[in-house]
RNA sequence: GGUGCCAUAGCUCAGUCGGUAGAGCAACGGACUGAAAAUCCGUGUGUCCCUGGUUCGAUUCCCGGUGGCACCA
């Protein structure tokens, strides 16, 4: 029989976490997180972590493991989750992937290609490149060392730009001349889930969860880790607001409607990203029956 | 009960000396292969409270309703 990974997809605050935990218990397996503010130690309250029970009954990994001084992206988790899967099935022929990040279920479940890393050093280059000349000065840079690349991207977008900038330099190649577009083969197969709710239910629910971290501390929280806030894994929905309250930038009211206003847009952008993956079979998210049903019928 | 004011986008409101309307916020749509809870792009979504009148034409002016607010009883 062969291996198969569920994934169990859906916008921030549609209800994962639980029906996760339902799931790894009715098939006795283990889950591996794909949530890109979850892996990170430090932001617990902000990023609706799991509960120290639901931790105990399902062996999770990925899941604060990291410390948010650390660099990870989605091509390491790749990797990562890719090197751990193989000891997983040896145990249970199914494994359960949940979270929240687009990116990072696709570079498991459809690979990502083969670049170079890049030294930490060239991507700062860049960025004071972009402070320094703006974006017509990333522009530029661009369309001379890859042509190609510059008629597709963004140009508006620093990150693309200075993304594409940075393999070419590192390279001495194109950064288009990576890109192949090409699914990557795996040896388990792959059974997509996405929940959805009505855009209004998901909204109250998110409204609800913020008020729901105010009352757990998210503010001591991100206090805690104020002198540290110009960490990429601080530039979250949750903790830049409280930061922008603590320069004195804007009202702790304003601060908490921000959060709940940034965490839709999140939601929103998600619900985008998953609009075009035709290998998601959706299901309301309450619907724990039927998504058991619908994944036995499959394997 | 009387008088006055108000009624326009989801909300707060502007405006049209009569030619069917706009700003902030909210919202909506999209892009995105190693920073992705990031970053970036696009979009006014409207019985101008209702009925009648004047007018070529009424959201705008007038009569009468309805609802809200304030004050007087």
């Amino acid at each position: 029989m062969k291996n198969i990974l569920i994934v169990l997809l859906g916008p921030t605050g549609v209800g994962k976490t639980d029906i996760s935990i339902d799931i790894a218990r009715h098939f006795n397996c283990e889950i591996i997180s794909a949530d890109s503010r979850q892996f990170f130690s430090e932001i617990k309250i902000g990023t609706a972590a799991q509960s120290d029970d639901q931790l105990a009954e399902i062996k999770h990994h990925f899941v604060r493991f990291l410390s948010v001084k650390d660099y990870y992206s989605s091509n390491l988790f790749e990797r990562d989750v890719l090197k751990i899967l193989p000891d997983l099935f040896t145990e249970k022929n199914m494994v359960l992937l949940t979270g929240g990040s687009g990116m990072y279920i696709d570079a498991v479940c459809k690979g990502t290609d083969d670049i170079p890393d890049v030294d930490p050093l060239v991507r700062k280059k860049y960025n004071n490149k972009y402070s320094e000349e703006g974006i017509e000065g990333l522009r530029l840079a661009l369309k001379m060392l890859d042509p190609e690349y510059y008629k597709k991207v963004d140009l508006k977008n620093p990150k693309r730009i200075i993304r594409a900038l940075e393999i070419c330099e590192t390279t001495g190649r194109p950064y288009s001349s990576f890109l192949t577009k090409q699914e990557r083969e795996r040896d388990f197969r792959i059974i997509k889930i996405g929940l959805e709710r009505t855009r209004k239910e998901l909204y109250d629910r998110i409204n609800q969860r913020v008020d729901k971290m105010i009352c757990e501390g998210l503010e001591e929280e991100a206090k805690g880790l104020f002198e540290l806030k110009h960490l990429n894994a601080l530039n979250s929905v949750g903790y830049k607001e409280f930061f922008d309250y603590f320069e004195g930038k804007i009202s702790k009211g304003k601060a908490i409607e921000l959060i709940k206003r940034n965490t839709r847009r999140f939601a929103k952008r998600q619900i985008t990203w998953w609009a075009k993956d035709k290998e998601i079979r959706w299901f309301a998210a309450d619907a724990l029956q039927e998504i058991l049903k619908y994944i036995e019928s499959k394997i």
